[in-house]
DNA sequence: AGCTTATAGTTTGATATCAAACCATATACT
DNA sequence: AGTATATGGTTTGATATCAAACTATAAGCT
């Protein structure tokens, strides 16, 4: 068969106009892949908490990292790196941001002059007190949608694949 | 207590040398959030298949775009973006991409000539089925650590977390 | 001491992403 | 028909990210 390329068509439900409705997409494999669907998830929740925090003009990115100096007062900028997941270079930018803003103190290490030691001053513990609400009301949404029975479980697994690929 | 920001610690656990390992780190509430989780999960699985796919010299979006456009040809690029959950202007360079290889068909619908009608061709599809295998053994890693009596509901949370936030 | 190697952080370059502005075409309304 | 409005796709500008190159200190070895 010479397939021409024209639309053979696999979608069958279709909106008013023609288009193809989310709804009505085949995904295939994709459907069923928890890569893919990890993706879309962590995209999805992300956004949304993007969209909160955006409104005390903070990221995502900011509070995590702010959070976990407050926890680990004296951390230095790599090993926060990898609490966090990230890159060390990714930081750079991140953290000049959060002393420009005087909301962390970063002064050098007397026994080790290469390394920083970081911590979170008067102001960013105010800062983070706001940040906190503001992501506590996520949670809350995120909890709602997960469900208090499978909440545990699921975060377990998460953690479980966060860790899985060293 | 005038507090003066020295390293009041409360990490215990040390490395050898004296630095924090990531098991040593206190994560406080960060510990318990999904939405935290969530990204750390997704991070690690990602950079995984990333890496994998590297070596078939692809990328995960465009797997994902592939995949799509094959399992629903003559799908226009809004339609696209909508499924895989990115702003069409994401796509652009990516179908720019796979169009410029030869493996996607870009051509103009008659009835609205601002859409674009898109397909997959034979190259297309021989690149994808390797890209395939390579997914493949990235979900069954996946699989692994998730376990198979809760891949199911797993996958199911993740899908009420993708479509929740709209 | 002096070389070699490792480590902390920054810089640079490449990608991926969104959002808003934009252009061309369609559709709706008068 | 003619204007206003909506829609598909691209462009532009801002961020976030990684990886590799780089700078400076530090530690280890001879």
């Amino acid at each position: 068969m010479g397939v021409k390329s024209g639309n053979g068509g696999s979608r069958v439900r279709r909106g008013k106009n023609g288009e193809a409705t989310v709804e009505s997409i085949n995904f295939g494999p994709l459907a069923t892949w928890i890569g893919f669907n990890l993706r879309m998830a962590q995209e999805s929740a992300f956004q949304a908490f993007s969209r909160q925090s955006q409104e005390i003009g903070e990221s995502p990115g900011r509070f995590a990292t702010l959070t976990l100096i407050a926890r680990n007062p004296g951390i230095s900028q790599t090993e926060l790196s990898q609490a966090a997941g990230r890159d060390k270079s990714s930081l750079t930018p991140v953290i000049e941001g959060l002393v420009r803003r005087g909301l962390v103190e970063r002064k050098r290490l007397n026994h080790d002059r290469r390394a920083y030691c970081l911590n979170v001053t008067r102001d960013g513990k105010k800062a983070l007190s706001t940040m906190m609400r503001c992501a506590r009301r996520h949670e809350k949404n995120l909890d709602k949608i997960i469900g208090l029975r499978d909440r545990a479980r699921f975060l377990e697994i998460l953690k479980r694949l966060a860790a899985g690929f060293d």
